[in-house]
DNA sequence: TTTTTTGGTGTTATACTGTAACAGTATGGA
DNA sequence: TCCATACTGTTACAGTATAACACCAAAAAA
């Protein structure tokens, strides 16, 4: 690893500390926005509200909490719209799903891909994404720079297995 | 087939190659009832089957499934007989959860306590253990050397926050 | 233009995952 | 004997997620 040397530290786990979250909802907002054009992808209403209301705060939200919320405010009431929302948002990278949490943040560095990784508070449950390179050193830096204390944690990797590769390639598909 | 001149190379992912599976059985149970006399912790009949059931397969079980097979062989058929178990089995650190199956594994380093990291085919859901610390960049060696293409990946850490751990503290609990 | 396909939405129903709470039992110490 | 602790049996319920089908509009193909 090298030497990080940080100067500015940006990307740190600025949830957990004060901050101006006007800045963080504009800057997402506004980078989804020109990404949802540029990918030319169907921003629509109730997926361009479901990031909004996610953006409100840190915390990682259920998705019936923001079904709730975009039933109240007349987007629908069954699951499917949530689901659908947080789908699409996720495929954009625009959103993740803490597993640990069953529960739902916006991605506050969808400017690049990456492998998020986060602290999550296991009693307020409020949750910080980290865009350093999740190893285990960086996040435990990040983590007592934020004054936050890691009990335990765990990585996990997506993909396809030799078989299952095998089988997709197959030309009798 | 890759050339990968493996003399040896456990604690790998293993379990995505062909190898003595009975070994790892044994290897994982003898080693859970070693730890557990040695920390004085009861390893009740139910508790130790789980464990059995588990260690079956590298893949990860659903609880229901594990209650299901629980049930078969006569430890009760309701919820919380597998989640009790599991409980159990997690804090000893014998089974690891794969948050994004929503599942459990036997964990096949038992006799450490670690940051796990798998690797999940999103296709047929088997499931690697490696015991290398979890950088992106070890772990996607470990995918290479087990044929497998990690699409995505992420880690998450839990704790407390400043806040949080400060109310702990505090006298007045 | 007409037809077809595609993608998004509305809705119902259902499956899967996880926990609270209380009663019963065994054990071991005061 | 009384009490505390730990494990188990059971009921009821809360929370999470998806399948499936009907409907519609806009884009693409004919
Ligand atoms: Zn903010
Ligand atoms: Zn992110
Ligand atoms: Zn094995
Ligand atoms: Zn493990």
């Amino acid at each position: 690893m090298v030497a990080t040397r940080q100067t500015e530290r940006t990307g740190a786990a600025e949830a957990m500390r004060p901050h101006d979250h006007g800045d963080c909802i504009r800057r997402v907002l506004d980078e989804a926005e020109r990404r949802a054009s540029e990918d030319r992808v169907n921003f629509t209403p109730v997926r361009r509200h479901a990031l909004e209301i996610l953006l409100e705060s840190h915390a990682a939200m259920p998705a019936y909490g923001l079904l709730k919320r975009l039933d109240e405010d007349g987007f629908g009431s069954q699951p499917p719209v949530a689901y659908r929302a947080l789908d699409f948002l996720m495929e954009q990278g625009f959103v993740h799903k803490v597993e640990r949490l069953n529960a739902f943040v916006a991605c506050m560095y969808p400017h690049e891909t990456h492998t998020p990784a986060f602290l999550i508070c296991r009693n307020c449950r409020s949750v910080a994404e980290t865009c350093v390179a999740p190893t285990p050193a960086a996040l435990r830096q990040e983590a007592r720079a934020a004054g936050f204390a890691i009990e335990r944690s765990m990585m996990e990797a997506e993909g396809l297995c030799r078989d299952c590769a095998r089988e997709e390639d197959a030309p009798c598909d």
